[in-house]
DNA sequence: TGTACATCAGTGAACGCGCGTTCACTGATGTAC
DNA sequence: TGTACATCAGTGAACGCGCGTTCACTGATGTAC
């Protein structure tokens, strides 16, 4: 039966937030529309009245995935000791057992790259915008020109999204191993 | 008809190395039992003569990446011009556009981190495997205690992986700034 | 404000398709004598 | 060394199964008067 305009807007809103949490949790193939919308508590059939095809959903989940991230790890806003840098703490938390442990509501860097790699060039714009922005975010902790405060946000950035994938993909040990290694010293 | 013992075994070796390749380029999931026999030169029915199932034959064929990213990406093998260090010959061979363009003859922790993340245990094991190899071999292009090598070893091995991994998840600016930002000074 | 009707969000069955796996079959290889 | 027979690598059709997508249908919502 036909819900109303803002029921509808409601059900929109939950296929995208639940597909943004699936697809990080299992990749972008194994992701199946049928799965997001009984995760979002409707049947698959209705899927066409809110998307065109499976790839939109996945270009706005990971358009979401990364608007999400941004507002829950928000390095502007990370809760910080006083002993330490919010650089530092926000790096710590990248890289700790948690992140690793819950790639559904993690950095999509890390849970995607692979994927969106061999995806279309619809969710490579998507990606790069929002890995560009998150560049922008974390450079604003850092210091020198802007330019030098860039390359080292990417720096950063790509070391710890390769630390918790590589940690992700391995044993415990190595794991550990890998995610200690890149940890910044708390200064 | 039956081949001889010979024959089988220069099959055996197709298969695993066309699905080394395969699964680089196009993911764990993407890479079919018949596509694989087919680029080996034979018919999907035959698979099972050679493996019991699908998952053997990636554990088989990730194990095989490994092997001839080393022998083919050897660090310490690795041609350098008078004024540049192996290591940074190594890095710069890793971070070129070469590397990010050809998935297929590839670093597999670039390729593979994000799936290998949602496999199998044993598929683990063999990623765990082949990323603490690469470790100790590039470690010894470096200065330092064991333990201090092993742990820069893993850092830069992670940053040139996640920075690949970004650079074919990206439009093509993005991907250019990232791999510079990761580029070490040729030294 | 009430009424008649068009719209359309959501349902659940059905579709074509590709996948991993199985199977009967073929005929060259390997083996027992 | 030759012969008869068992083995088995490889073939191609067939199988269940799950996927993205389509469709007829339902009935509440939205709209025109």
């Amino acid at each position: 039966m036909r819900v109303s305009q803002e029921e509808k807007d409601r059900s929109h809103q939950r296929i995208v937030e639940n597909a943004a949490r699936l697809m990080r949790e299992r990749g972008i193939e194994a992701t199946g529309v049928a799965d997001v919308m009984a995760a979002a508590g409707l049947t698959h059939g209705g899927f066409y009245r809110h998307f065109g095809t499976k790839e939109e959903l996945l270009t706005a989940a990971l358009e979401a995935a990364f608007d999400q991230m941004m507002s829950e790890l928000d390095p502007a806003a990370v809760r910080t000791e006083p002993s330490t840098s919010p650089l530092a703490s926000y790096e710590a938390l990248y890289l700790s057992d948690g992140h690793v442990r819950n790639p559904g509501i993690g950095c999509p860097v890390a849970a995607l790259a692979g994927d969106v790699g061999r995806g279309s060039s619809t969710l490579k714009s998507a990606f790069s915008a929002g890995f560009n922005l998150l560049v922008t975010r974390l450079s604003l902790l850092m210091k020198g020109s802007d330019r030098k405060r860039r390359e080292q946000a990417a720096r950063r950035l790509a070391m710890m999204a390769g630390a918790v994938m590589i940690a992700r993909a391995s044993d415990a040990k190595t794991a550990r191993e890998v995610l200690e290694a890149c940890r910044p010293d708390p200064k």
